[in-house]
Parts: structure tokens; C-alpha cells; sequence
DNA sequence: ATGGAGACCTTTTTT
DNA sequence: AGGTCTCCAT
């Protein structure tokens, strides 16, 4: 065969990994291995090499993975064919598919998604009417049973059928979660809704238990491929296998290295039994990194290593050594946000380095806190991703809740959210009323609504005409339906539903207002410019016409993650987000914060090794996403829970090899370089930049984090007591002056008074 | 009904 | 610590 273009821009295992389009594939492509780069390459070639492209599978994990891809093939082959090949995540596919199949299943073309804060909401309700309490039946608990269930395609009834599964949840105390759960699926089934574990459970049992279905979809879909394999979980596996058993031209990649999900079900045998489950499979490692520096590769190796369970790869570079890691140690969690920051202004300052091309990680959200704190102080841009989205906001949540409700009027969650809001006068009682009536008559609580007369709902007859009205004013949305687009029913709903009077009537809902006023910019945004190619299954012809109702603004909406957000190129911004949210992402400088024991590894990981071994591939993700330079911190104490905490480096620390690193100074006694009282001076500061940064003086900060914490300056009354290094102990006795320039009066037990200038003075808020 | 004070709970990570 | 939820007073 000739060679074609495509391969001739890869290197050798890269092009294995692309031309071998026929029967079963793995990649395991090391970090920075140019895995995105095998996909897209793959795609075009196989686009290249006459294969239609709505014959394509690539499952992804994120949409804007294959948004980026889509694009990417677009530019190598120049053909609008590729818009056509069935890309998405694995729920935007087969949420398609259901819709387009729901009568099926017994669901309509226009279910709901339940999103996670939805499925809660409907798990307290239930929690509430089975008289439970709420305290033994953490609701958290129970999603997480049901999710778990319904990854492994349990559905409710195999569940109370299992034995380990009812033992444990008796075992724990709370013996009723197969009860609630089936409740749980009842109610969602009445309520045309399904939740993020439904796509994928019903997709399988639409597979599995139509015959003419599983015909179809393995034969649309000739040749599959699965990015992020390491990362699926037992029903998308399922599912996967499925599709695939029709022409076997299944290709997976992934690196088993960097599984980072198993807490939510991603099992990472699915990518270690490969072979097993296709003997024939070829297997294709891609161990060059192209990402980052030799320091960086070396460490993430270093670390890895401590890992039982992997596949043998050796990932290695040929970029050049780079600077050395540099480990920060902080006295708190401010401490080293202030170093974080000073760091990056110096980079910034002296290199120009753009904002956007420096990231600051951390395991858990809430650690985001401190450094925000600190980055709004020195005037660094910032953008931090993750914590919660925009569209969990109430606001935001109320106007989808009326959307969905107009189109699927058994939404039950919906119903619930927007019946009294705004006020109309239909309480709590008469909700629940409704509920129990619904249950009796084995309807939906929408039919009560629509006719309370005729169902005799006990409550009197105002309420009942409200009722009526209020189903009149979700009919009158409908009819707009099918003659309005997405932004033109949204304007319509905002006003009447009478949403944008109430909060325009409080001041005090300005935000919400303005947010609300945002999602109306993303519809009309979706309206004007939402494009889709979808084609004839007959004839393979493309049809570009695309209808941007509000049905497909809530269906792009629903399945959207963090990592989705549209980027602005424009703007420079530090990016803060959570190693979970870094994965396949790459940053010149990175920061990666929080190394300590109990947090990095999480305490709740640290029992089992197989969870520590998670938590490890997280460290290894989160390495190797720096390309260039790599800056990793860790503080003696932090706050959680609202009081002071003494907090060890990272059992990970001292797996990093000492050739790496910048400087270390040998702890004299203890197990580890990092040992407690040990410390590495950022030494790469003090020769690069100008204007050093003031060096840390661990000993100092050591007695402050056993004296109490440093006070800021909403902490300082008249009559606090407070502790001054030099001046010893003393009481506030005012505070003056302009915010950011405030003057402190204190009287010392020893010394008497003293005007201290607060920007200046280091007063410790001592320990009661 | 509305709001405010106090109890209480949080913490992995998120499709 | 800070946010959310609950209960009580208005």
C-alpha cells in the first residue's frame, strides 16, 4: 500500500498503533505518549482509507476531548465527513441511542437526566416517606450503594437478590437500601427519568435483551475505539464487548498507570485482561513522552515503581533534562499558597511567562480556599475549575426544571422545584398530598396536577384551582415547543413563569439574576450557532440540517462536565483544578500542592493498598501533566474541620528520586528525606530572580503553627489577645485606618502599648 | 410564612 | 471555618 500522508507524521509505534485498523487493539500509551495524537490519527487514516465515517465508534471521556478531536480530524483530512464519525462521551452516545430506542425500554423519546443533586433530592424524599432516618440512611451512602449497583448492571431487584450486597448494607445497619432502591427506580421510571448510571445500565439491557437492536448498532458501528480505557467500569465494559462482538474491530487505549477512577466503579482490569478477553488482540505500547523534561519523566517513573499491579512499560524521553523539581515545605496551608504565588509572580516577572500556561493542582476542592485567597491578594488572574458548576446553581437549576418539565411533564424532580417557586401559594403538605395521592392511584404526580377533582387530592379548593393553573402555564410551554428554539422558549419561561419578577424583586438576588441571564446567552448561543451532521442510514448521505430546540439545549446540557467549560484563549489565567480534573491536560509549570499524609494519599485511602496504589497513579498523573517545570509543596499544619492539624509530608515525597530534585537537606535523624523537620530551600529562586522571595524560616513558623495561628485582620477586636514574636503577649485595644492599611493599637503585658501597622505586624491568634 | 440563631456536618476524587 | 439545615420566634 502506498504510503499515506498521515503515517508519515508518526513515529514507529505510533504508526503500528494507527495503521492496524482491522480486529482487536491496545494501546497502552505512556503519559505524554501522543495519545490523543494515535487517536485522531487513527480516525483520519480510517477515513482516509474509505471507511464511512458513521461506521466509527470513539467513546470518550469528557466532551470536550471530542469536540478537540473531531476538530483535530477535521484539520488533518480537510472533509466534512468527519463531523459524521459517532464521536462523544459514552453517555451523549448512547443517551441518543436510548432516546431514539426509549419506547423499548418504557421510556419515552423525551426522558429527563437526573443529575446527581436531583437523584439525592429524590433519595431524601424517599428516605422521608418509608419513615427512615435520614441520619442512618445517609443519602450519600445510598447513591453511592444504587450507583455502584447499577455500574455493575445490577438493576434493583438483582440487588436484593444479592447476597454480599444486602449483608453488607446490613452489616452497616441499614438493611433497607435494596427497599429504597427499588422505590428509587419506580419513581424514576414514572418519572421518564434517568439518572447518569441509567444511560449506561439501559443502554446494556437494550443490547442485551433485543436481539434486533444489538444487530443494529454492531453493525452501524463497524470499528470502535475507546479512549481512556483504563477508566471504564463494568457497564461500559459490557457494553463495549457488546457493540464489538459484531465485526471485532474494537481499539482501546489507555495506560493503566493512570487509573484514576476506581472509586467510582472504573475497574482497571478491563484494561489488564485485554488479552484475555481477545487473545488475538495486538497490543501497542507508546513509551516515548513528547510532554516533558527528563527530570519530570524520571521522577513520574520513580514513583510508579512503588506500584504492584501494572503493565511493564518503560516511558522515557528525549527532551532535555530541565530544571530539577523543587519541594516546597510550607508552616500552613496560607504559608504555601504565599509561596505558590510568589513563585509564579517571579515566573511571571522575570520569564513572561504566559498565566495560562501555569496550573496549581490539588487533591481535594477545598483546598482551593487559601490559594485563591492568596492569588486575589497579589493581583494573579486566576480560574479555578471544578467546585460547584454553574449549572448546580438554584437559580440555573429552577429555569432547566421548568424547561424539563415543559417537555417531559412526569419530571417529578422538576415538578417539585418549580411548583411553589415563585411562591404560588402550593406548600409543602400539599406536594407531599400530591405524592401519596399519586402513589395510591399508581399515576404520576403530574395527572393529580392536571386534575385534582377527579383523583379527590384532600386538600381544599383554592389549592386544587392553583393546581389546575399551574398545569396550564407548563401546557401553554409545550404548545410553544415544536415553533420555538431553545433561546426563544427560554426568554418565553424566564418571564412567565415569573422566575425573572422574583428575583429582580430582592436586590439581594442581583447574582442569580445575572446567572440567570447567562444560561439565556448559552441558549441563544446554542440556538444561533449549534451545528450537527447526522446522516441517512440508508444511503450514508450527510444531512447538516440541525434543529436547535430546547430538547437538544437540555440534552447538550445535561451531560456537561467541568472539564467541558469553554475556554477563553483570550484571557490569561492560573488554572487551579483537582488532579482528577488535570487528567489529560499539560501545563509548562505546574504546582502541585497538598503533599501530605492523610491528604495526599486521602486518610480514607490509606487502609488498603490497593487504594494507596490508586492514589499513587494519582501523584503520577499529576506529574506528569507539567512539561517544563514541576514545583511541588506541602504544609505543616492545616485547618480542617475548623481546627489546627499537624500534618506530615507524603509518604510520596520520599519516593521521588533525589536526582531529580533541587536541593535537600538530610534530616539528621529520621526515616526519609522528609522527614518531619527536614526542609528543601527553594534555591532555584534565589539564583534566578531579581527580587528574592523571602526565604522560609521553618523553625520560626514551626512555634507559631504550636502557639496558634497567624490572626488576620477580621480577627482583631478591641480585647483580643494576641501573641507578637518580639513583643510578646498583648490585648487589642483598637483597630483604625483604611482596609489593607490598618493600624493595630495593642497593649503588651510586658511592654506596654504599641501602634503596629497590620500589613507588617505577624500577631498569632494563640490556641485558647 | 419568614427570618434568624444555633446545631450540625463536612472531605476525596465526578461521569 | 464555613456552609447548610432545623427549629423556633416573629
Amino acid at each position: 500500500m502506498e504510503q499515506s500522508s498521515i503515517l508519515s507524521q508518526l513515529n514507529e509505534s505510533q504508526k503500528e498503533a494507527v495503521s492496524l485498523i482491522n480486529g482487536p487493539e491496545m494501546v497502552i500509551a505512556g503519559a505524554g505518549s501522543g495519545k490523543t495524537r494515535v487517536l485522531t490519527y487513527r480516525i483520519a487514516y480510517m477515513l482516509e482509507q474509505g471507511i464511512a465515517p458513521w461506521r466509527i465508534l470513539a467513546l470518550t471521556f469528557t466532551n470536550k476531548a471530542a469536540r478537540e478531536m473531531t476538530e483535530r480530524i477535521l484539520k488533518l483530512i480537510g472533509d466534512q465527513r468527519a463531523k459524521a464519525v459517532q464521536m462523544g462521551t459514552f453517555h451523549s452516545v448512547f443517551l441518543r441511542i436510548l432516546r431514539t430506542e426509549a419506547d423499548k425500554i418504557g421510556f419515552t423519546h423525551f426522558l429527563s437526566v437526573y443529575d446527581t443533586d436531583d437523584s439525592k433530592s429524590l433519595l431524601r424524599n424517599i428516605i422521608k416517606e418509608l419513615n427512615l432516618d435520614p441520619k442512618v440512611y445517609v443519602v450519600n451512602y445510598v447513591l453511592n450503594r444504587i450507583s455502584a449497583a447499577k455500574s455493575n448492571l445490577l438493576n434493583a431487584e438483582d440487588y436484593a437478590q444479592n447476597k454480599d450486597a444486602v449483608m453488607y448494607d446490613k452489616e452497616c445497619g441499614k438493611p433497607l437500601v435494596a427497599e429504597i432502591f427499588k422505590r428509587y427506580n419506580t419513581r424514576l421510571h414514572s418519572s421518564n427519568a434517568m439518572d447518569f448510571d441509567d444511560i449506561l445500565y439501559y443502554m446494556n439491557a437494550l443490547l442485551r435483551d433485543f436481539p434486533e437492536m444489538l444487530f443494529k448498532y454492531q453493525n452501524r458501528f463497524q470499528y470502535v475505539l475507546v479512549d481512556e480505557y483504563q477508566d471504564t467500569n463494568f457497564a461500559q465494559y459490557m457494553i463495549i464487548k457488546k457493540i464489538a462482538a459484531g465485526h471485532h474491530n474494537i481499539c482501546v487505549v489507555g495506560d493503566d498507570a493512570q487509573s484514576i477512577y476506581g472509586f467510582r466503579g472504573a475497574d482497571i482490569n478491563n484494561i489488564l485482561n485485554f488479552k484475555r478477553d481477545y487473545p488475538e488482540a495486538k497490543i501497542v505500547k507508546l513509551e516515548q513522552n513528547y510532554r516533558s523534561t527528563q527530570n519530570i519523566v524520571n521522577a513520574a517513573n520513580a514513583v510508579i515503581k512503588n506500584n504492584n499491579k501494572q503493565i511493564p512499560k518503560t516511558v522515557w524521553t528525549d527532551n532535555e533534562q530541565g530544571t530539577p523539581i523543587t519541594v516546597l515545605s510550607s508552616s500552613n496551608e496560607s504559608d504555601e499558597a504565599a509561596l505558590v504565588c510568589d513563585s509564579i509572580f517571579e515566573i511571571e516577572h522575570n520569564f513572561h511567562v504566559n498565566y495560562n500556561d501555569i496550573a496549581i493542582l490539588y487533591r481535594t476542592n477545598m483546598q482551593s480556599r487559601a490559594l485563591e485567597e492568596c492569588l486575589i491578594r497579589k493581583h494573579i488572574p486566576y480560574r479555578i475549575y471544578g467546585g460547584t458548576s454553574f449549572y448546580a446553581r438554584k437559580e440555573i437549576k429552577d429555569l432547566l426544571a421548568y424547561c424539563r418539565l415543559a417537555i417531559n411533564h412526569y419530571d417529578e424532580e422538576s415538578l417539585r422545584r418549580v411548583i411553589n417557586y415563585p411562591l404560588r401559594g402550593i406548600g409543602e403538605t400539599t406536594v407531599e398530598k400530591i405524592i401519596a395521592c399519586a402513589g395510591e392511584h399508581g399515576v404520576r404526580a403530574w395527572d393529580i396536577i392536571e386534575n385534582p377533582q377527579f383523583f379527590e387530592v384532600p386538600v381544599n379548593n383554592p389549592t386544587k384551582e392553583r393546581l389546575t393553573d399551574f398545569a396550564a402555564k407548563i401546557k401553554s410551554f409545550t404548545a410553544l415547543l415544536p415553533s420555538k428554539d431553545a433561546y426563544e422558549m427560554g426568554k418565553h419561561i424566564v418571564f412567565a413563569s415569573g422566575i425573572i419578577a422574583a428575583l429582580k424583586a430582592d436586590p439581594s438576588e442581583k447574582d442569580r439574576a445575572d446567572n440567570v441571564e447567562e444560561l439565556l446567552d448559552a441558549m441563544k448561543d446554542f440556538s444561533e450557532n449549534a451545528e450537527e451532521t447526522t446522516f441517512n442510514e440508508e444511503t450514508g448521505e450527510l444531512i447538516e440540517d440541525f434543529n436547535p430546540t430546547l430538547d437538544r439545549f437540555l440534552e447538550s446540557v445535561a451531560l456537561l462536565t467541568d472539564a467541558d467549560q469553554k475556554e477563553d484563549e483570550n484571557v490569561s489565567q492560573v488554572k487551579l483544578m483537582t488532579i482528577h480534573a488535570a487528567k489529560g491536560l499539560e501545563f509548562d509549570y505546574v504546582y502541585i500542592t497538598g503533599l501530605e499524609e492523610n491528604l495526599f494519599p486521602s486518610s480514607l485511602s490509606i487502609g488498603s493498598r490497593k487504594e494507596l496504589e490508586e492514589e499513587r497513579r494519582l501523584f503520577y498523573v499529576a506529574i506528569t501533566r507539567a512539561k517544563k517545570v514541576l514545583t511541588i509543596t506541602h504544609a505543616q499544619t492545616r485547618y480542617r474541620f475548623g481546627s489546627l492539624q499537624f500534618c506530615e509530608p507524603s509518604r510520596f515525597l520520599d519516593e521521588l528520586p533525589t536526582s531529580c530534585l533541587k536541593t535537600i537537606e538530610k534530616a539528621s535523624s529520621g526515616k526519609g528525606a522528609f522527614a518531619k523537620k527536614s526542609t528543601i530551600e527553594n534555591d532555584w529562586a534565589n539564583r534566578t530572580f531579581e527580587k528574592k522571595t523571602a526565604p522560609a524560616k521553618p523553625k520560626l513558623e514551626l512555634d507559631i503553627a504550636a502557639i496558634g495561628r497567624m490572626a488576620k485582620p477580621s480577627d482583631l477586636k478591641p480585647e483580643t489577645r494576641i501573641y507578637h514574636i518580639k513583643f510578646g503577649y498583648g490585648t487589642v485595644q483598637r483597630i483604625e485606618g483604611p482596609t489593607g492599611d490598618q493600624k493595630a493599637t495593642i497593649f503588651f503585658d510586658t511592654l506596654g502599648e504599641k501602634v503596629l501597622l497590620l500589613k507588617f505586624a505577624k500577631l498569632i491568634l494563640p490556641n485558647k
